[in-house]
RNA sequence: GGCGCGUUCGUCUAGUGGCCCAGGACGCCGCCCUUUCAAGGCGGAGAUCAGGGGUUCGAAUCCCCUACGCGCUACCA
């Protein structure tokens, strides 16, 4: 039997996080097992739709790398792949039901069924549809249905038990009786997920359903509607929650959430991807960092567990901090233009002076966490004087406003020595490290000092290399704008 | 309220009866390296495996109960 998985959004924003992390594992699945991976867009929730779902949904995959067999975009033998395009299946479903007596028509009106469960909250009971239609006869049910407004309602089994063997918590059993006859499909004539998800899962063939846990209390109605259609129910796996730091489920309150957002953000999609993929699998007891070939190689839903994980920022920081500086020089450089163009105030003159972003490029690449950190590291290299810095830094680094004085005098001295020809980073150097015995301190315990003037704060690119790169006239009218300030 | 799921270091996790007085990673602390900051190297602290009962020669691993957390309970997905 060839996997086949599907990743099922709904277009109603920008795909979350736990989406995307459940399309990844679907998506590797498939491929692990050699099989096919599709997106099938589920848009039954006509009140719901927001424009530019569709591609915000496709753009997010497109950047993790995730690919698709079949899709809205690339169509597929079992096309079209939007749900709004399918209504005549879901209908003709609903009428196999209503013929084969495990549907009826519902002329509750919505006023009806708040009035119920006014009633049901009041009286302490669980809330569900109470059945009236459900007695209705054929005949007058046929009749109602070409005059009045109506639902299709599937009929729940309510005897014995309903049970679930899913991939991820093995059998789950659920009560019949206290299941609900729930609305397969609704009055505007598009059906609601329960009942198309399982139209579309058996015409596509998919083979394993991967959802998030949020999902499990519904599935025995998924049961049955396989049932009661005549089909053989696909492979469950019910996917733990992402959780935020505060153990809730993941909320704007408390990080971002949107998938799209990371990317804004400075995150690699490579270490996105990583970071996800550990999110609730995980290879071994030693791979903390898994390439995408890896997860496409070795996912399997045995090592998927059952409890939720909380989304650690921390460690994403990490793995993309570490893919960071897995980047091929030349690949690096590219992006670190493509950050300081975005980043960089609107003073900077575009395009940004490529051979200061060429010679920045390699001493940026150890100490970036997030690509968004980029234009504020190196801004320092775009103006005449440094950024703006509390004077008090500079005291503070040399331990005493005294020291600061003694400490930027001795090197506007030294490196005012230097003439412009000989303004090399190694000479900078060799004058600067020259100063220790002048000084009678060691070079860390001084340097700091010139850090702050040169770069308006105490820790950045390394100082030599810095300094060569503003040339002589600004590095030295930095140290003496430092210098002015301690007067 | 009802139903369901879950509970191993702060966090992600390894672990499926003896290899575990519990391993790895992030974070944290210290040391080394060093041009600050990072990165890197080395080391350390950190989990009575939610609690309580069983089963067993032996349990993080199997069973039961309790507690807590979370999810679901729509003509939303």
């Amino acid at each position: 039997m060839t996997v086949r998985t599907r990743y099922a959004p709904s277009p109603t924003g920008d795909p979350h996080v736990g989406n995307i992390r459940t399309a990844i594992f679907a998506w590797a699945l498939a491929r692990a097992n050699g099989g096919q991976f599709l997106v099938r867009v589920e848009d039954t929730d006509q009140n719901r739709l927001v424009p530019g779902s569709v591609g915000r949904i496709m753009e997010s995959l497109r950047w993790l790398g995730i690919e698709w067999d079949e899709g809205p975009d690339v169509g597929g033998p079992h096309a079209p792949y939007v749900q709004s395009e399918r209504l005549h299946l879901y209908r003709a479903a609903a009428d196999q039901l209503i013929a084969a007596r495990r549907a009826y028509r519902c002329f509750c009106t919505p006023e009806r069924l708040d009035a119920m469960r006014a009633e049901q909250a009041a009286q302490k009971q669980p809330p569900g549809y109470d059945g009236l239609c459900r007695g209705i006869t054929a005949a007058e049910s046929e009749a109602r249905g070409r005059a009045e407004k109506h639902v299709v309602r599937f009929a729940m089994r309510k005897e014995g038990q309903t049970a679930l063997n899913d991939l991820v918590r093995g059998e789950v059993v659920f009560e019949n009786r206290l299941q609900d006859d729930f609305v397969a499909l609704k009055s505007d004539g598009f059906p609601t997920y329960h009942l198309a998800l399982i139209v579309d899962d058996v015409d596509m063939r998919i083979t394993h359903v991967l959802r998030g846990e949020e999902w499990l209390p519904s599935a025995p109605k998924h049961l049955q509607l396989y049932e009661a259609l005549g089909h053989t129910p696909t492979l469950f796996a019910h996917l733990p929650l992402i959780l935020g730091p505060d153990g809730k489920k993941l909320s704007k309150r408390t990080g971002d959430t949107a998938l799209l957002d990371y990317r804004e953000n400075g995150y690699l999609p490579e270490a996105m991807l990583s970071f996800l993929a550990m999110l609730g699998w995980s290879l071994d007891d030693k791979t903390s960092i898994i390439p995408p070939e890896e997860l496409l190689r070795s996912f399997s839903i045995e090592r998927v567990v059952s409890n939720p994980a909380v989304f650690d920022i921390q460690r994403l920081d990490y793995l993309n901090g570490h893919y960071i500086r897995e980047m091929a020089p030349e690949t690096w450089r590219a992006t670190v233009a493509e950050w300081c163009e975005r980043g960089l105030p609107d003073t900077v003159a575009r395009p940004v002076n490529a051979e200061v972003i060429a010679a920045a490029a390699p001493l940026l690449q150890e100490r970036t966490a997030k690509l968004s950190d980029i234009a504020d590291t190196v801004a320092f290299l775009f103006g005449y004087e440094a950024p703006e810095y509390a004077p008090a830094v500079l005291v503070e680094r040399a331990g005493g406003e005294a020291e600061a004085v003694r400490i930027l005098d001795a090197a506007l001295v030294t490196l005012d020595g230097l003439s412009e020809d000989g303004w090399t980073r190694d000479a900078i150097e060799a004058a600067i490290r020259g100063l220790e015995g002048e000084l009678g301190l060691k070079l860390r315990k001084f340097i700091p000092v010139l850090y702050v003037a040169e770069q308006g704060k105490a820790q950045g690119l390394p100082l030599f290399d810095s300094m060569a790169l503003l040339g002589r006239q600004r590095a030295l009218q930095r140290l003496r704008t430092a210098r002015a300030h301690l007067d």
